[in-house]
DNA sequence: ACCGGGATGTTCT
DNA sequence: GAACATCCCGGTG
C-alpha cells in the first residue's frame, strides 16, 4: 500500500530509517530503498536550507510528501522525500536502491553501468535510473503525481539499521544521519 | 583494488 | 567567482 501524508510529516531522522526497504516506483521501474540520509533546516550546515528558503530550497519547505529534486555538478539530479511538517525545513535524500523491475528501462537510462548492481547504486544514479529529473520536483508522493510514489509491501526495515555520518558534505560531516541496510550489496560507494 | 582528476552548469555570495 | 548532498574514466599496483 501507499505511504500516506502522515508518515512523512515528522522528523526526518524518524522517518529516515522508516523509509528502509520500502519500494520506490516511478513508472515502470521499481527499486527498494537501501540507503538514505536525513537532512534538517536552520539547525543543519549540510542542508541546502541552512541559510533559508530560496527559489531552489522551496519544496524542502513545503508540505510533507512531495519529492524535491536538486540538480548538482553541472549533470546529476538528486531525489530526496520532504519531511516534516509544512513550513519546515526537512527532507531524507535517497541513496541507493536494490533494483526490482524495470531493469531493461534502467539499463537504457543508465548506459554506464556495467552490471546490474550499479543502476542505483548512488543518489545521482537512482535518479537517472528511474528517469527522475527536475520536471519531478515538487511531485506529491501521496497523489502519485508523474507516476512516481514510495509503496510498503510489507517488508520490515531491519530491526538494527547501519548507521554512519553523511557523504560527501564539507559541512555537516560530523552528524550521524545516513542509514542504510546492513550488509546490503547495493549501497553507495 | 585503489586513487586522482576532469566534466559541466546552476545557484548563491 | 566559488562551491557543489556526484560520477566516470584512466592510471597504477
Amino acid at each position: 500500500m501507499r505511504l500516506q501524508r502522515e508518515f512523512y510529516a515528522r522528523d526526518p531522522r524518524r522517518v529516515a530509517p522508516e523509509l528502509l526497504n520500502k519500494v520506490l516506483v516511478a513508472g515502470t521501474c521499481r527499486g527498494r530503498i537501501v540507503e538514505v540520509e536525513a537532512y534538517a533546516g536552520a539547525d543543519d550546515p549540510g542542508s541546502h536550507g541552512y541559510r533559508g528558503m530560496t527559489p531552489r530550497t522551496e519544496v524542502m519547505f513545503g508540505p510533507p510528501g512531495r519529492l524535491y529534486v536538486y540538480f548538482t555538478y553541472g549533470m546529476h539530479w538528486c531525489a530526496n522525500v520532504v519531511c516534516g511538517p509544512d513550513g519546515e525545513c526537512a527532507a531524507v535524500l535517497l541513496r541507493a536502491l536494490t533494483p526490482l523491475a524495470g531493469l531493461e528501462e534502467m539499463r537504457k537510462q543508465r548506459p554506464a553501468a556495467r552490471q546490474d548492481r550499479d543502476l542505483c547504486r548512488g543518489p545521482a544514479k537512482l535518479a537517472a535510473a528511474l528517469g527522475i529529473d527536475g520536471a519531478a520536483n515538487g511531485a506529491d508522493l501521496v497523489a502519485a503525481d508523474a507516476g512516481i510514489e514510495l509503496l510498503d509491501d510489507k517488508t520490515a526495515p531491519p530491526a538494527k539499521p547501519g548507521r554512519s555520518v553523511r557523504i560527501g558534505l564539507s559541512a555537516g560531516d560530523d552528524l550521524p544521519w545516513r542509514w542504510y541496510v546492513p550488509g546490503c550489496v547495493d549501497l553507495s560507494r
